[in-house]
RNA sequence: GGUGACGUGGCCGAGUGGCUAGGCAGAGGUCUGCAAAACCUCGUACGGCGGUUCGAAUCCGCCCGUCACCUCCA
């Protein structure tokens, strides 16, 4: 592996951008937080999980070899709740009462069903597959296990309604976020649950007991579940050991969740737990807030779907192009105006694929002559990744490798051989074109098949092209246009294409 | 009230004292029946006000504004 700077990160722990260094060198051992399945994961998810893909992807890039866990969490969250004493509703208990949850015999099926659900999402965004995706539900037994140890350890204790994270015995509490104090915390909240039995507002629950909750486990505390934070320290540990290189999520997870998180961890272990946190923005849809409300929430299957299903037909390596576009820790705002830019984009390194394949297969011997200025594309890519994920920059520098290709009349095979490379390894770094995750969208049900009548009018317009009758012809097209099908002539005949909807 | 991020041309953004990043969009042109694609050409911006300096987007101060977290959320 040639030489590279290092990879730089923005370590929320620290405040600053830091070279990311593995215990074990050339090892990175990451874990990031996975949503909750009591729906479809919305776009503004994703940007959070792509952030770690493309994390897994440049460690790759540079030689490193990764193991990459990301949970689901299959355990309700609790709707109404202070820093972490269950008071609210269960969502995937609410979840299961709402209209979409009616289909669904019980939460577990529920849960189970909006798993699948996101794996596809996550595959048709071409996310690599985590190396482990544990299930919060299938680590109960660690997770009471952790409970009982922490009571061992005087980091917790027991009241009749829960098992409580006692942040009075933990010093460091606080250091991922800054909110320190209990009375800062006090003085926010509104209407807070207070147990009385709690030691101090900032405790949180570990164990929450309640024999009458959907989901349920016997443990040594008495029926109930576990709290929200206690899985991720279980399984992150489980799977990466006590004390591992990074963890990531959205920026609302730095509290409670990550902070809570530290404290049971290090508490537990005495250890320090992940040396690095990185958190991703929000993201904004045209200018706001994603909210139902508002008309600007989005899934993946809202924007990618075929039309027949409420989809708007948007080719997923748009979408991730859009989610990428903005740096993963700056404010960002999705448009459609952006998205609408990023399918031509695709599209350009798609075509840039075909030129090279026909260059493979009926190019001249005549020397490379790309070579050199690919790989220097590729070398500033991969920096601006290293560089704090720099995905603007990155992004830009492959699209000017692309253009250096398409500038050329034809390519020698020499050439394609390069051009050829060039675009696996940057599809490699940013899973922008092609599908490298296992993915094959052939196997999966499109509706893009054409009505007898469409072909018939792309018939009828060649004919009348033939016929040098280029009125009829253009009305053919516009006609074609209108049922969301656009033609385009090219040296080697009209190609079509079904229009994304936006 | 506390904590943190951030404000660069239509958009995403490089840039840490002087040498007009880059990409995308847009405009004009070439080409093709037209359209599309492709190619060529075109952009002097840095929230405001002070200060430091020969010189500031870049350093300092104040102000203004945006966003987020502190409460379920990626």
């Amino acid at each position: 592996m040639a030489s590279h700077p290092p990879f730089l990160l923005q370590n929320t722990l620290t405040g600053k951008l830091e070279p990311l260094e593995p215990q074990d060198s050339n090892f990175l051992r990451m874990y990031s937080c996975g949503p909750t399945v009591y729906s479809y994961a919305h776009i503004g998810n994703f940007r959070t999980f792509i952030t770690s893909d493309l994390i897994v992807r440049t460690a790759r890039a540079i030689g490193w070899d990764v193991r990459y866990v990301s949970n689901i969490t299959d355990v309700g969250h609790l709707t109404e709740d202070d820093v972490a004493d269950a008071g609210g509703e269960d969502k995937m208990a609410k979840a299961l009462k709402s209209k979409e949850g009616e289909q669904f015999a019980n939460v577990y099926d529920l849960a189970r069903y909006y798993a699948d659900a996101l794996n596809l999402d996550w595959q048709i965004l071409n996310l690599l597959e985590p190396d482990v995706r544990p299930r919060a539900t299938e680590h109960i037994t660690q997770q009471i296990e952790a409970i009982e140890k922490l009571i061992e350890k005087g980091h917790a204790y027991e009241t009749a309604d829960a098992v409580y994270f006692d942040v009075g015995s933990f010093k460091e509490y606080g250091k991922l976020s800054g909110n320190r104090e209990a009375n800062q915390l006090e003085e926010s909240v509104r209407d807070i649950v207070v147990d009385p039995n709690k030691r101090d507002s900032r405790d949180f629950a570990l164990w929450k007991k309640d024999d009458k909750h959907l989901m349920q486990w016997y443990s040594p505390f008495g029926r109930g579940f576990p709290g929200w934070h206690i899985e991720c320290s279980v399984m992150s540990m489980q799977y990466l050991g006590e004390h591992f290189d990074l963890h990531g999520g959205g920026e609302d997870l730095i509290f409670p969740h990550h902070e809570c998180e530290i404290a049971q961890s290090e508490g537990l272990t005495g250890k320090p737990f992940a040396d690095m946190w990185v958190h991703t923005r929000f993201l904004q849809v045209e200018g706001a807030k994603m909210s139902k409300s508002k008309g600007n929430f989005f899934t993946v299957r809202d924007l990618t779907g075929p039309e027949s299903k409420g989809g708007r037909n948007i080719n997923p390596f748009a979408v991730r192009l859009a989610l990428i576009s903005g740096q993963y820790r700056k404010p960002y705002n999705f448009t459609f105006k952006t998205l609408s830019d990023c399918i031509q984009n695709v599209e350009r390194f798609q075509a840039v694929e075909k030129v090279a394949e026909e260059g493979l297969k009926n190019g001249d011997d005549a020397p490379d002559t790309l070579g050199d200025a690919l790989d220097s594309c590729y070398e500033r890519t991969l920096h601006a990744m290293l560089d704090d994920l720099n995905t603007p920059l990155a992004i830009s520098a492959a699209l000017e490798g692309s253009k250096l290709i398409t500038k050329q009349e034809t390519l020698s095979k020499a050439s394609a051989e390069k051009v050829k490379a060039w675009l696996d390894k940057t599809n490699a770094l940013l899973g922008l074109f092609k599908y490298d995750n296992g993915y094959n969208p052939a196997t999966a049900t499109t509706e893009d098949t054409l009505s007898t009548k469409v072909e018939h009018l792309l018939e009828a317009r060649q004919a009348a092209r033939n016929a040098r009758d280029y009125a009829r012809a253009d009305e053919i097209r516009d006609e074609l246009d209108q049922m969301g099908i656009e033609v385009k002539d090219t040296p080697n005949g009209p190609t079509w294409k079904k229009k994304a909807k936006i």
